[in-house]
RNA sequence: GCGAGAGUGGCGGAAUUGGCAGACGCACUAGACUUAGGAUCUAGCCCGCUUGACGGCGGAUGGGGGUUCAAGUCCCCCCUCUCGCACCA
């Protein structure tokens, strides 16, 4: 393997710097340290009943194959930052890391050069460890696991058993998002727009035969468990939205003819889902969905044909063009009819795409008067509206507010809610139907047709799925001849027949193995319980020490895993819950989202003859509809322009501008970007970590901002913060190399202004890091280091404290300063600094003095002098004065300690 | 369209939650030390007006209004940006 970007290697070639100064030189003292941890085993835990635990976790990675970016350390830093403070808060902390290392890239880099994707993967995880390592993490290395391997994969299989032997398994012919390109079927998450969403291929939808898990049986308690998660409440909402809770009615329409005599039949009925049922009177047609089951029988042998043109439009058009809102309704008329169960009423039924089978029943009852999709299709096709609510003008819009019910019958004068009630009692005492509740989240699409995934343990016998016992896993991956596509739906696995075939234990029956694969989530729903008994063998993990780890304290990822990671993660866990294997019903106490990293990039504009535009002489032309602007020459919006990069590192500049390097007149636009290879903005940080080290790289990172928010890359603050640890390191070390001599076993004396600044610190630090507020906890640190720099005696307790607080941010340069300073082992588990609260206070304090708001001079006073001792010194002061002089005081603030106003006219 | 979040110097960002706006850092300017500097150190650095200078005066937290002795912070209206969701009956 390349050795280029390896941290040890010295990329700085010593130059002999004048009188061979000892400086501060992360490249020696990086390594040294890694090794020490890595040697004492420093951050190995075990259950310890007499500390209290702390879980702290990252969302493991997927070892892809450009390796780490800086995106990823950002989450980490924070996490180790926070792992290394609660150790020497006394805290047994578990930080482990491991590999979500199932995946499409390695299965579709197979297909391309016939690498086995367990060969990739291997090679990007051993890339991916030795990245994370020289960062100086503090994970417990005897814990990592990987997806893949067969000791962990075993357990993903046992408990998808559990997960069938509950009923929660089950296969279905679903309609599928079928790609031909990737040849696989992708889960709705995966499909954008029509497009999958790794490589935007076309995506299609075709019925076939996959494992599900019945989530919806659990939607109820994935609602009401987020009450009391510590989550940022976007999230939260987020996964509400995505359950989708909504409160109506179920109602029966049984279909009729036109005079509306009922026709005969077990099947001859539709059932809608309404969140109104209140506005049933106001139903003027029903609309089935193009691909609901009973649109051939309600359909009438006149409307056939066009029914049928339809229904194969539809098919044709993508989920954009479906769901694009600016477009007209679009129906066709059955010619058949439904009864209207309170009015008698024969009403058409019609088809039309904007319903969706995929909601609830995949049937809806019109009330244009009370829905505005509702009303749109009637204005369009010229369907009755009936006003069924009073308050609106439904000449205009449909009226969906509240009012009191009119042409409703027995709900007549009733409002909404009231309504609803005496509604859903008059359909259950006719038989119509009943109050109901509907989510938009739906069972979850459990298989893939990849190679690259956990086997199901199920055999089909005489073509039914049979789980296999628990000592039949692990179900190994078997080796197979190709990774290419079958080309039909078939996964690659059902092509290796030796591992297909097999006999029914029980039965002796032959028997077929399952072919298609779990879907990348499977491995990822249940590692933090892994990690807490990584090795055991006889069971996923050991009962004892899950109900001393969990929960996760602290989980630290991407907000890009809002949703379906910790939507399923939870969904596992709650069933697990349920068999009893875990004790809490939340796996995750505390979630935070760190905010993107990104990267400037510069680009420019070209059109199809190859010429070259500034952004000064290009226009940006909104389109209706679409993502992304047409760009175009400005005055000539028939020149369609198309967007180019220059990568960071090729980008000329001259005074202070970005310019392209062979056209030198061509200024570039800068733009803060989600690092990607396309715009050539990413920061590798292995550049990084080889240039100033992995201390300066985390404490940027963490210098940055706030967690949580999305800020940009700059590459020469790095420098910065790498200059605040060479001060760090030269306010101890002199320029030979040892311990400067103005460091002294003095106790700190209370009066010296550095002492006072130390107590500051040590508060200020403990409470931002409480709050991970990483990004002013280090600017304190640089405070107090300014400070110290202009002390001429430094007493050993404030430097080592120094040292200490800074340790969790820049563990190398702690743990050798900390050795410099006399100590043996390492500082991971010293006490955290502790302050005195009486020095933290300063004993004067500086108070501004306002007239009329505006500050007119500032006095010194103790800090708690009285108010009548602030008055009278901030009266006296001559610039007071004048302000007072021949003017009134009307009203006089002081707020001790803070400030003085004097309201005067 | 709906929902959430955010707008503070040239830049990243601070501001004890209503109390001196711009901490800390980057960039920049000047100086020192240097054979050298993309090293280090010292100082300056929101904007405008004014002063020979110390200084003085005024303005400023997306825009407008309000509450208050006092508003980046609270209330109302508007604008812009980012991120989710998007015909969910």
């Amino acid at each position: 393997m390349s050795q280029n970007n390896n941290p040890e290697s010295d990329a700085h070639e010593q130059k002999p710097g004048r009188g061979e100064r000892v400086r501060y030189r992360p490249q020696d003292i990086e390594p040294k340290w890694q090794r020490y941890w890595s040697e004492h085993k420093t951050f190995k835990v075990e259950v310890d009943h007499t500390k209290p635990k702390y879980y702290i976790l990252d969302m493991f990675p997927y070892p892809s194959a450009a390796g780490l970016h800086v995106g990823h350390p950002e989450g980490y830093t924070a996490t180790d930052i926070l792992a290394r403070y609660k150790r020497m808060r006394g805290f047994n902390v578990l930080h482990p890391m491991g590999w979500d290392a199932f995946g499409l890239p390695a299965e579709q880099y197979a297909i391309e050069t016939g690498t086995h994707p367990r060969e990739t993967t291997a090679r990007n995880i051993n890339t991916f460890r030795r990245q994370i390592q020289s960062l100086g993490f503090s994970y417990d290395w005897d814990r990592e696991i990987s997806t893949c391997d067969p000791d962990y994969y075993h357990w993903t299989q046992w408990i998808f058993l559990k997960l069938y032997e509950r009923g929660l398994a089950y296969m279905a012919d679903v309609p599928v998002n079928w790609c031909p390109a990737l040849g696989t079927v992708l889960a709705n998450e995966e499909v954008i727009d029509g497009k999958s969403e790794r490589g935007g291929h076309d995506v299609v939808r075709k019925p076939m035969r996959q494992w599900m898990l019945r989530i919806t049986t659990y939607a109820e308690r994935l609602l009401a468990g987020l009450e009391q998660l510590d989550w940022p409440e976007s999230v939260k909402d987020m996964q509400r939205h995505w359950i989708g809770r909504s409160e109506g009615a179920r109602i029966r329409f049984p279909l009729c003819r036109a005079d509306g005599t009922l026709l005969p039949g077990e099947d001859s009925f539709f059932d809608v889902f309404t969140t109104r049922p209140d506005t049933l009177f106001g139903a003027t047609y029903c609309v089935l969905a193009p691909e609901h089951p009973l649109v051939d029988r309600v359909t009438t042998p006149a409307q056939h044909e066009a029914v049928e043109a339809y229904r194969q439009e539809t098919s044709r058009k993508s989920d954009l063009a479906r769901t694009d809102l600016v477009k007209e309704k679009t129906g066709v008329n059955t010619g058949g009819y439904a009864f209207n169960p309170v009015t008698g009423a024969a009403i058409p039924v019609w088809v039309a795409d904007y319903v969706l089978i995929t909601y609830s029943t995949g049937a809806i009852m019109a009330v244009p008067g009370g829905d505005q999709r509702d009303w749109e299709f009637a204005k369009r096709f010229n369907l009755p509206i009936i006003d069924v609510v009073q308050g609106g003008d439904i000449d205009k819009e449909a009226y969906v507010g509240d009012g009191p019910h009119i042409h409703s019958g027995f709900l007549n004068g009733l409002n909404v809610a009231d309504a609803k009630k005496r509604m859903n009692a008059w359909l259950v005492e006719h038989g119509y139907g009943e109050g109901t509740v509907t989510y938009k989240l739906r069972d979850w699409l459990f298989s893939r047709q990849r190679y690259w995934g956990e086997p199901f343990p199920v055999i089909h016998v005489d073509g039914k799925p049979q789980p296999l016992g628990p000592n039949d896993l692990p179900v190994l991956l078997p080796e197979v001849e190709s990774f290419l596509p079958t080309g039909t739906a078939e996964p690659p696995l059902a092509a290796v027949t030796q591992w297909v075939e097999t006999t029914d234990r029980t039965t002796g029956k032959p028997a077929k193995r399952e072919t298609n694969t779990m879907p990348q989530w499977a491995g990822s729903c249940w590692y933090f319980l892994r990690f807490i008994d990584p090795k055991n063998s006889s069971h996923p993990w050991d009962a004892e020490k899950e109900r001393y780890w969990m929960p996760v304290d602290l989980y630290v990822g991407g907000v890009e895993h809002a949703v379906l990671h910790l939507l399923y993660s939870r969904f596992w866990h709650q069933v697990l819950y349920d068999c009893g294997l875990v004790s809490t019903p939340e796996p995750f106490q505390r979630l935070v989202n760190q905010g993107m990293i990104l990267g400037f990039s510069y680009r420019y504009y070209e059109d199809e003859t190859g010429k070259r535009y500034s952004y000064h002489t290009v226009e940006k032309i909104a389109q209706d509809g679409a993502e992304e602007p047409l760009y175009v020459v400005a005055g000539q919006p028939t020149v369609n322009l198309t967007i180019r990069y220059i990568p960071v590192e090729k980008v000329e500049w001259r005074d202070e501008k970005p310019y392209h390097p062979e056209e030198s007149n061509l200024e570039l636009e800068p733009q803060q970007d989600k690092m990607s290879k396309s715009r050539g903005n990413v920061v590798n940080p292995d550049a990084v970590v080889s240039e100033y080290g992995a201390d300066a790289l985390r404490c940027y990172e963490m210098f940055m901002g706030p967690l949580e928010q999305v800020k940009p890359w700059n590459s020469r603050s790095v420098a910065g913060v790498s200059r605040f640890l060479a001060r760090v390191w030269a306010l101890l070390i002199d320029d030979n190399g040892d311990l400067r001599s103005h460091i002294v076993a003095e106790a700190p004396d209370p009066q010296a202004s550095v002492t006072r600044r130390y107590h500051k610190t040590v508060k200020k630090v403990t409470e931002d890091l409480e709050g991970m507020r990483f990004n002013t906890a280090l600017s304190a640190l640089m405070e107090l280091v300014n400070e110290a720099q202009k002390a001429d005696r430094l007493p050993r307790a404030v430097v080592e404290g120094t040292v200490m607080l800074l340790s969790p941010f820049a563990p190398h340069v702690g743990e050798e300063l900390w050795e410099r300073l006399g100590h043996t082992k390492t500082l991971a588990y010293e006490s955290w600094p502790t302050y005195d609260p009486m020095l933290v206070r300063d004993e004067t304090v500086t108070v501004p003095v306002q007239v009329n708001g505006k500050v007119r001079a500032t006095i010194e006073v103790a800090a708690d002098a009285d108010q009548a001792v602030i008055l009278t010194l901030a009266r006296a002061q001559e610039k007071v004065q004048s302000y007072l002089t021949g003017k009134t005081v009307r009203r006089e603030v002081v707020v001790p300690g803070r400030l003085v106003n004097f309201v005067v006219s």
